[in-house]
DNA sequence: CCGGATCCGCCTAGATACTG
DNA sequence: CAGTATCTAGGCGGATCCGG
């Protein structure tokens, strides 16, 4: 019917576009990332991630915290002691990220150079058009 | 000296979250991803462009387009007309996004089941609770 | 100690109108 | 046609104070 020979149905497509964003959002952020990270040495209570990740706010750990539990990456324990302890800690499903976050680390890593390359690419046209 | 087995610096730590925050960055928001799928099927002029993604305005498009266009994704031409028309394409720098795209689209695929799994247990375990 | 509640400033997408 | 100019709104991150 048309010029597309292969299998990209608008339907298809959409759902993909979708798939990816829920991707990028559940990964999103300032923090979420540097929180997971700060969890790959063991389990840690609410202050110790705080003092970790330096200036943020309780008000944006809790949050980020709170998100972290729904999309299952984290697990959050309140141990009934006066005070309470609170301990978060990795579910092995936040280990189903790997193959992305490598894949976007290595790509982040290439995309770095390549930029640079054009801005050099850029700097000498502009000097033969000066000459 | 501590109790971290494995090569995880604090340098590399960081570098890698960087790398992995710069590909999260050139293709988030609502439009660039939709943009790309769009281009995939030729060239577009700046109209064209906006009749596909429907409900864009023209500020957001020409913002968009310059992101893109910077990072190296697409490839703007001017052709001398009256009125000027202007061409944009997909680069073949773009391609080099098909890896982590993909990874991402299929984890956001299952993580969407795997969300429904969550939800089905907990309604599961309130009922539980409420007999 | 672990947060919740409230207020606040910024950034940016969007709406709308306009120009070369 | 290919954008720019101006204004507005709302969401997010941060600061600060408060409570169990």
């Amino acid at each position: 019917m048309n010029n597309k020979p292969i299998i990209h149905t608008k339907e298809a497509c959409n759902a993909a576009v979708n798939a990816v964003r829920d991707t990028l959002y559940v990964v999103n952020g300032k923090w979420k990332l540097p929180m997971l990270v700060s969890l790959m040495t063991g389990p840690k209570r609410f202050k110790e991630l705080q003092r970790e990740l330096e200036s943020i706010t309780p008000k944006v750990l809790s949050k980020e915290l709170r998100d972290l539990e729904l999309n299952g990456f984290i697990k959050r324990t309140v141990y009934d002691t006066t005070p309470v302890t609170v301990i978060y800690e990795r579910t092995d499903y936040a280990d189903s990220l790997s193959n992305v976050i490598n894949e976007m680390r290595e790509w982040g890593m290439n995309h770095r150079e390549h930029i640079k390359q054009m801005s050099r690419d850029e700097a000498e046209a502009r000097k033969a058009v000066a000459v």
